[in-house]
DNA sequence: GCAAGAATTCTTTAGACAGCATGTC
DNA sequence: CTAAAGAATTCTTGC
C-alpha cells in the first residue's frame, strides 16, 4: 500500500512527515495495522522485529488521534534514553504540534503537560504524574506503550502493569497501541487489552542468525567460511567484518569483559583505519579522557582504545562518554563496540554484525543462568543498517562442536519466552496499594481487587485468592505504619502516607527513613538513612573501612534489617549500605572520582548514579522530616552538598551561577568564603584573575541580587 | 636453567526508573 | 547463595 492512498484517512501531517523521510509505501506490519483498525481507533498490539517500522504505526495513531480527533496522545517507553530519541523525532517531524517530553531529570513544565498535544514520559514519570492528580489524562486519544514486554521485568513491569490498567479506566475510550519484537504470547497481551493482534516477520534488512565454531560459520541453509585468522573466535568475526568494511557489534556478560575484549581488539581494528580517521579518533579519544574533572584510570583505558577504533560501552561510563561513542560508531569512526546490554536496550544502534559473545550470566541466589531467546533476539535486533546494508549477520559462538547444534535449537530456532506478570509480590503492591489509596482511586479492599483483576496479572492468574490476602496484609502493614487508616471497609491516608507516596518511595523505605529521622544522627548516618534502602540497590562492594565503621556505628545500625522483606534477609548484608554510605561520604568531602573508583574499586557511571539517587532520597527525607517536625537543615545542605560534591565551607558560594565544585574551591582558597566576601573592595580583582574578564563579571553581577 | 604453555587456584559477576526547581568547567 | 569464566599463580615440559 502506497503512504499516498491513506490521503483521506489519516491527517496530511503525517504523509508529508513520511514522505519527507522517503518512506513512499507502508512495509507489511504496518498496512496489517491500518487493515485492521488503526484508524478507526481499535486497539493494536504489534509483535514485530526491530526495523520493521512499528513506530511508523504509533506515528499514525498518534498524528490521527491529535490532529483529527483534537485529542491528546501519550508514548510510553522504559528507558529515558529511548522518550528523549522519540521526542527529538517527533519535534523534528511535527514542529508545529505541541510536543512535551516528561522524565525524570528533565522535565518540560510539569503543570503546563495540560498545554501539549503529544506527551512522551517513561513509564514511573507516567504513574508518578498520576499520583500527583495530573487532571488531562481525560483527554487522551491515544495510548502508544513501547516495549511492552518489560511487562516481564521483575522490578518494573508491575508498574506497567498497573499504569496500563488504570489509563484503560481513565481513558475510556483512548486507543491503545502496544509494540514490542520480543512477545511470545503477543496473543494473550492482545486479548487482555481487547486488542488487534498483528504479529509479523518483516525485515526491511534480511537478518542472517548463525553460530560461528572454528572459522566457520553455520547458518539454517549454508555455511561460511570467516576471513579472520584470529585465535580467538569474536576477534576472526571482527576481522571478516571489517575486511567487508563494515562495523560490528559485540555483546558481552560482563563488564570486565567488555573491557578486556576492546582491548583485544586494538590489536585488530587499527589496520583498517585510515590516516584521516586516525586523526579523528585521537580528537574524540581527548574528549573522552576530559569528560571528568580528573581523568580515573578506566577514562584513560577508554581513551587509548578510541584512538584505535574500538571501545567498550557498559553502566560504568558516564553519560557523556557513552554519547560520544554512540555517535562515532554512528558515523562510522569506531568500527567496533564491546557492550553490556546497555546498548541492546536504549538507543537504536546497528551494525552490520553483532555477536553476543555470552549466553550466560550471573544472577545473585542463581549462579550463572542463561539469558533469555527474548533478550538474545533483542541484541540480534542490532544486526543489518537500514540504507546501509542488504542484511545483517547476527552470530553466536560454539566452544565445541556439540554447542553448535544446542545453540541453534535454544536460541535460534526457538520459541520467544511468553511474558509473564510478576505483579503478585507484596513489595510491588504496597507501593501502587498505596498510591491507589492516596489518590482516592481505590479506597476499601474489593475495589482494590476488582482493580487488579483487570490486569495483566488477573488476566494470567484467574484465582484471585492470592491476591486478596496479599491485599490486605498491604493494607494492615500500612496501616502499622501510619501511612493509611480505616473507617469500616474504607481506607483513607493520612497526610505522611499521601506524602509518601507522591515522593515516589517505597512506603518501607519511608518507614526506615521516618524511624531514623527520630534518632541522633551525623552526616554519616543520615547517608546511611538514605543508602538503606531498596531504591539505592545494588550498593557497593563491602570495604575493610565500613567493616570498621559498621562496628563504630553499631547503635544508629540496631534494627537495620527492618527495612528489609524476610525472603531477601538471607542476602541482606548492612556493611553494604553503610559502604555506599562512606563513598557519598567522600563524595561530599571533595573526594576526586579518580579516587573514589580506586578506593570503592567502583566507576565514574556508578557514582554518579548513587549521587543523583542520594540527592532525590535526600530531598524525600527531608520532606518527610517536614511532615515528622524534625530538624531538616542538615539534610538540605547536605543535599546541596551532594550534588555539587563540596564540603559544608562551599555551600554558601555554590549558590552563585557559574560557579560549581571546581571554582569554588578556588575562590575558597584565595579569600573568599562566602559571597558577602565578594562585596569586599578587592575581590573583584580577585576574582578577575582567577576566571577572567567576562565569567567575572558573570558572578560579580550576581552578588546584588543575592 | 629458563621460558612457553599447561594446570590449578582465586576472584568476580547487567541494567536503570523515580522528586523538584533551574543552570557545570 | 550458586556456577562459569577470566585473571593470576603455580607447575610441567622441552630445549
Amino acid at each position: 500500500m502506497k503512504i499516498e492512498e491513506l490521503r483521506d484517512r489519516v491527517p496530511a501531517d503525517f504523509i508529508e512527515a513520511a514522505l519527507r523521510q522517503g518512506i513512499e509505501r507502508l512495509t507489511p506490519p504496518q498496512e496489517l495495522a491500518v487493515e485492521s483498525g488503526l484508524l478507526e481507533g481499535k486497539n493494536i498490539v504489534i509483535a514485530a522485529p526491530t526495523a520493521s517500522g512499528k513506530t511508523l504505526i504509533a506515528e499514525m495513531g498518534i498524528i490521527k488521534a491529535v490532529v483529527k480527533d483534537h485529542r491528546k496522545a501519550v508514548y510510553i517507553a522504559p528507558m529515558r534514553a529511548l522518550v528523549s530519541e522519540k521526542y527529538s523525532d517527533f519535534k523534528k517531524q511535527y514542529p508545529h504540534l505541541r510536543i512535551a517530553m516528561s522524565i525524570g531529570d528533565l522535565d518540560s513544565l510539569d503543570h503546563w503537560l495540560a498545554e501539549y498535544d503529544i506527551i512522551l514520559a517513561s513509564t514511573e514519570k507516567l504513574d508518578s504524574l498520576i499520583r500527583h492528580g495530573a487532571d488531562w489524562l481525560g483527554s487522551i486519544g491515544c495510548i502508544v506503550i513501547d516495549e511492552v514486554h518489560m511487562l516481564d521485568d521483575p522490578g518494573r513491569g508491575p508498574t506497567l502493569e498497573v499504569l496500563v490498567s488504570r489509563l484503560r479506566r481513565i481513558c475510556k475510550n483512548a486507543q491503545f497501541i502496544a509494540l514490542s519484537a520480543t512477545v511470545g504470547n503477543a496473543n494473550e497481551i492482545a486479548d487482555w487489552l481487547k486488542a488487534g493482534l498483528i504479529e509479523s516477520d518483516y525485515r526491511p534488512v534480511l537478518l542472517e542468525k548463525g553460530i560461528e565454531f572454528n572459522s566457520r560459520v553455520y547458518y539454517s541453509e549454508k555455511e561460511e567460511e570467516l576471513e579472520g585468522t584470529h585465535r580467538i573466535p569474536e576477534m576472526r568475526i571482527t576481522q571478516d567484518t571489517l575486511e567487508k568494511g563494515k562495523q560490528i557489534l559485540l555483546f558481552y556478560s560482563t563488564k570486565r569483559n567488555t573491557e578486556s575484549g576492546a582491548e583485544k581488539l586494538g590489536d585488530v581494528v587499527p589496520r583498517y583505519l585510515k590516516e584521516s580517521e586516525k586523526a579523528e579518533l585521537k580528537e574524540l579519544a581527548n574528549r573522552i579522557l576530559h569528560s571528568l574533572d580528573r581523568p580515573t584510570a578506566q577514562c584513560e583505558k577508554l581513551a587509548r582504545d578510541i584512538e584505535k577504533g574500538t571501545a567498550f560501552h557498559h553502566s560504568g561510563l558516564v553519560n557523556e562518554q557513552r554519547r560520544l561513542i554512540e555517535d562515532a560508531f554512528r558515523a562510522g569512526m569506531l568500527k567496533a563496540i564491546c557492550s553490556t546490554t546497555t546498548l541492546g536496550l536504549g538507543v537504536n544502534l546497528p551494525a552490520h554484525t553483532v555477536v553476543v559473545r555470552d549466553t550466560t550470566r550471573y544472577s545473585e541466589g542463581e549462579g550463572s543462568e542463561r539469558i533469555s531467546v527474548n533478550e538474545v533476539t533483542q541484541l540480534f535486533g542490532r544486526a543489518g543498517r537500514p540504507k546501509y546494508d542488504k542484511y545483517g549477520r547476527a552470530l553466536l559462538i560454539a566452544k565445541s562442536r556439540n554447542e553448535i547444534e544446542d545453540l541453534y535449537n535454544r536460541y535460534i530456532s526457538a520459541q520467544l519466552e511468553p511474558v509473564v506478570s510478576k505483579l503478585g509480590v507484596l513489595p510491588i503492591l504496597r507501593t501502587h496499594i498505596l498510591a491507589f489509596v492516596a489518590t482516592k482511586f481505590l479506597t476499601n479492599e474489593d475495589s482494590i481487587l476488582g482493580f487488579l483483576s483487570e490486569t495483566l496479572y488477573g488476566y494470567q492468574y484467574s484465582s484471585m485468592s492470592e491476591l486478596r490476602s496479599i491485599t490486605r496484609e498491604v493494607l494492615t502493614e500500612l496501616a502499622n505504619w501510619g501511612f493509611v487508616e480505616r473507617k469500616g471497609s474504607v481506607y483513607s491516608t493520612t497526610r505522611i502516607g499521601e506524602r509518601v507516596s507522591e515522593l515516589y518511595i517505597d512506603p518501607l523505605s519511608a518507614r526506615w527513613i521516618l524511624d531514623s529521622l527520630m534518632k541522633e544522627r551525623d552526616d554519616i548516618a543520615n547517608l546511611f538513612m538514605i543508602t538503606n534502602t531498596v531504591e539505592m540497590r545494588p550498593y557497593m562492594k563491602p570495604t575493610d573501612d565500613a567493616a570498621e565503621a559498621f562496628m563504630h556505628y553499631q547503635y544508629m545500625l540496631n534494627n537495620t534489617s527492618v527495612n528489609y522483606d524476610s525472603e531477601e534477609l538471607v542476602f541482606y548484608d548492612p556493611i553494604k549500605p553503610l559502604s555506599t554510605a562512606l563513598m557519598l561520604h567522600m563524595w561530599v568531602n571533595e573526594i576526586t572520582e579518580q579516587d573514589l573508583t580506586k578506593a570503592y574499586s567502583t566507576t565514574p557511571g556508578a557514582i554518579f548514579a548513587k549521587i543523583t539517587n542520594a540527592d532525590w532520597l535526600l530531598y524525600a527525607a527531608a520532606e518527610l522530616g517536614k511532615l515528622a517536625r524534625v530538624n531538616t537543615r542538615p539534610l538540605l545542605e547536605l543535599r546541596i552538598r551532594m550534588k555539587y560534591g563540596i564540603k559544608k565551607e562551599l555551600t554558601d558560594l555554590v549558590r552563585l551561577q557559574q560557579v560549581g565544585r571546581v571554582r569554588a574551591r578556588l575562590l575558597y582558597s584565595n579569600g573568599i568564603r562566602g559571597v558577602s566576601d565578594l562585596r569586599k573592595e578587592d575581590s573583584p580583582a580577585i576574582v578577575e584573575r582567577l576566571f577572567g574578564k567576562e565569567l567575572s563579571l558573570r558572578i560579580l553581577e550576581q552578588v546584588k541580587t543575592l
